[in-house]
DNA sequence: AAAGTCGCTTGCATTCTGCAAGTCGGTATT
DNA sequence: AATACCGACTTGCAGAATGCAAGCGACTTT
């Protein structure tokens, strides 16, 4: 997306929209996950076209979330496998097949995560490590962190204001 | 984004990027988060074009994620607040932030979740409600649900067996 | 020698974005 | 009564991003 107003900011969703908030950036690294790793694959999985694949995905190695690597040296051959940062972005494509699954699939879900355990669907949440407890709107809420500069606490703090003014 | 590619996919990631997928959607809504309401508010706090904010709220209200109401009748104004649906995308944008913050905040975190009891740090993990387990590559995988039909079934197939076959 | 494979690039048309400015219905100020 | 102001937009235009088809280069296969 557009450079100039998201580079610079500091909230950490603006950062990520950065190198993923495009609409086929994320597509490709939930492909990736399914262990397609190849250009064409990828161009048959995605229907994407190439030109905008290869932006993309040299967009993808530059942010440090995928890896190109030659897998044949004699024909010149290369494939995008996930880095460690690139593996670690699951739970946000989890999260987001969740909802889809929640509210955009009424005839039922396609797609599914699955214990391979038991082979029962996963109820999927999010939960606080140190507690245990589920993350709800009215016991987490959002604060300036430890870097924070004044203007970021001036803006957590008047949205946090907002908020509480605005439970009706 | 492009709509061609997109429609009729079943894949739920897909199918909730179709509705959030472009640049804007998910500052939006995370700002709609932090309280905002009015369209000024939200050109000021993001730095949209009004044009481009007006389009996004369009089609947002159309998606079902917000919900364009009167605050005041004699003076026409409306403000957009998050429906049902919009607020269960919460979990996503806080995947989202904590992936920020791990991989793209050198300095440390400027926003973070915290437990307003404890006014501690959230340790943001997504588990399995059935198991309480958290959910790691190894134990859940990927699979065709219920509704899946011939040709999802046979890519899940597929990618499930490049998956496998991939461990290196 | 011809055809195929894979991973791209090039050219061109269409669509989307960004910016500045203006508009429309009202209210508040002088 | 005239002017300024406010909030929520729309309009016009330029530039950037996207989509599509076609081609290309370095091989391997038949």
């Amino acid at each position: 997306m557009n450079r100039k107003s998201l580079e610079g900011m500091q909230c950490p969703v603006a950062r990520s929209l950065e190198r993923v908030g495009d609409g086929w950036s994320m597509l490709i690294l939930r492909d990736a996950f399914y262990g397609i790793r190849r250009f064409d694959d990828f161009v048959q999985s995605l229907g994407i076209a190439p030109n905008i694949l290869s932006h993309r995905l040299t967009k993808l190695v530059a942010a440090g979330l995928l890896e190109r690597r030659a897998y044949s040296t004699r024909p010149a051959r290369h494939e995008y496998v996930l880095t460690d940062q690139g593996r670690d972005f699951r739970p946000v494509l989890l999260a987001l097949m969740a909802w889809g699954n929640r509210h955009f699939a009424p005839e039922g879900p396609s797609i599914v995560l699955t214990d391979t355990l038991t082979s029962e669907p996963v109820e999927l949440a999010l939960v606080d490590l140190r507690t245990g407890e589920p993350i709800t709107r009215g016991r987490h809420t959002i604060t300036a962190g430890a870097v924070a500069n004044e203007r970021t606490r001036a803006n957590v703090e008047f949205r946090n204001a907002r908020l509480a003014a605005d439970r009706h």
